[in-house]
DNA sequence: CTCTTGCGTTAGAGGTTCTAACAAACGCAA
DNA sequence: TTGCGTTTGTTAGAACCTCTAACGCAAGAG
């Protein structure tokens, strides 16, 4: 994974912090955010709890560097699925990707609830991570793009909402896009988002709803919606 | 509020327990469920820390018992909704509904997400909870009831999602309505939930996007989804 | 008017984050 | 190869946290 030691010093750094960062990620699995802790991190890994201050500004840098990279990951999950089904027809496509979000928010819920669940007070987005989380939007406006009529693009953006939705296109370089499909996308997102994370949460169970189910009843009932 | 004073002692321990709640929910809205402290809710109550065990188990209850009261308040708010705008068009009573649950939430976001976010390790819903949260479910089909085609309900339960929904709506007693009923239901709860929480959790500010038009295309969207 | 029950206190165990000061190891460069 | 500076890990400790135990006092119940 092209390491890049550039000197044996930095090799090992990065070492040390990719070990941490992977028990933190267990600890975060097993108990929730308020789980994982700094101390019981450097025991596990051999060492007193001030040596991982070397490496971790404190404990807010370490729950930043985990949703940084939890960002990626999903990011490359979502375009993944976009670029693999390329050549399919665009409804499947979009069932793909969607499947893909709700893939991996399953599989490592903690994960999810750490990027969209309740936000850490000590967290400040960084910018790339912004720029990650725009990948995944771009990867389904890619695809309902292809699923849109044609002569959609002909239509002015004339609510409030178009013109922000345009401005947000702009400044991404995606200002092609017609502004119905950055409402769709807009809307994807957001009722995906809703499904997962109830089902995450566990406030499906008590209704004894598959949540798999309302997913494809929701796409259903995207895909039959008039542009 | 019939504060029930059946001896002055359960009396004052009430007093009491909703002072320590009321600085607990400060502290909150302050800095997240992380930053809720026995210790310092005492400190501020004039008494020292051990002291509010006496009254609360641990700050695991502390945190159920403002789980709960959040559940009774927002089905107070969604059903009063319900019930003020009971003589309007069906459609108007459905934003209306819609837009009581988003202003609730809104209005106090930290215990919005004490309910939907990321859920607290410690929890375990009591009984009463799950009947408060299908209390708004019962609001939301109340309306979507009114809202329905009448010949709705000669329309047989094929789907796996009918079925499950079917066998909660007898549980709870809404054994009458129609399968779609119950069906846009959980739609209806599970988008307004998707868009509330991205609102809240400040993931709609990056891309420039207002909530309440979000809010408002959705439910068009929604009210002009074929039955 | 007694006597049980409830409440607040201090003491303390064991956990946390994080800083400060020191010692050892490591690698680079002369 | 021999210094020497940087990096790393150590211990000590301050300031928090949750929660238990033991004690004394106050207040309501009988």
């Amino acid at each position: 994974m092209a390491d890049q030691a550039r000197t044996p010093r930095e090799r090992y750094r990065e070492q040390t912090r990719a070990e941490a960062k992977r028990i933190a990620l267990e600890q975060l699995a097993a108990s929730g955010p308020a789980g994982v802790s700094v101390n019981s991190i450097a025991r596990r890994m051999g060492v007193t709890g001030p040596a991982l201050y070397r490496y971790f500004a404190g404990r807010d840098e370490l729950l930043t560097e985990l949703i940084r990279d939890a960002y990626h990951d999903l990011a490359d999950a979502v375009e993944g699925a976009a670029r693999e089904s390329a050549r399919r027809a665009p409804a499947t496509r979009l069932r793909e990707v969607a499947s893909a979000f709700r893939g991996w928010a399953l599989a490592q819920p903690h994960r999810y609830l750490l990027l969209f669940g309740t936000p850490v007070p000590g967290y400040v987005a960084p910018p790339d991570t912004v720029n990650a989380a725009h990948r995944s939007m771009a990867a389904i406006l890619d695809v309902l793009a292809a699923l849109a009529p044609p002569e959609l693009a002909a239509r002015p953006r004339r609510s409030a909402l178009d013109r922000q939705l345009g401005a947000w296109g702009e400044r991404q370089g995606a200002g092609h896009l017609p502004a119905a499909v950055l409402r769709r996308g807009l809307a994807v997102w957001s009722r995906l988002h809703g499904m997962v994370s109830l089902e995450i949460a566990g406030h499906l169970t008590p209704m004894g709803v598959d949540g798999e189910l309302l997913f494809r009843a929701e796409l259903d009932a995207l895909l039959a919606e008039p542009w």
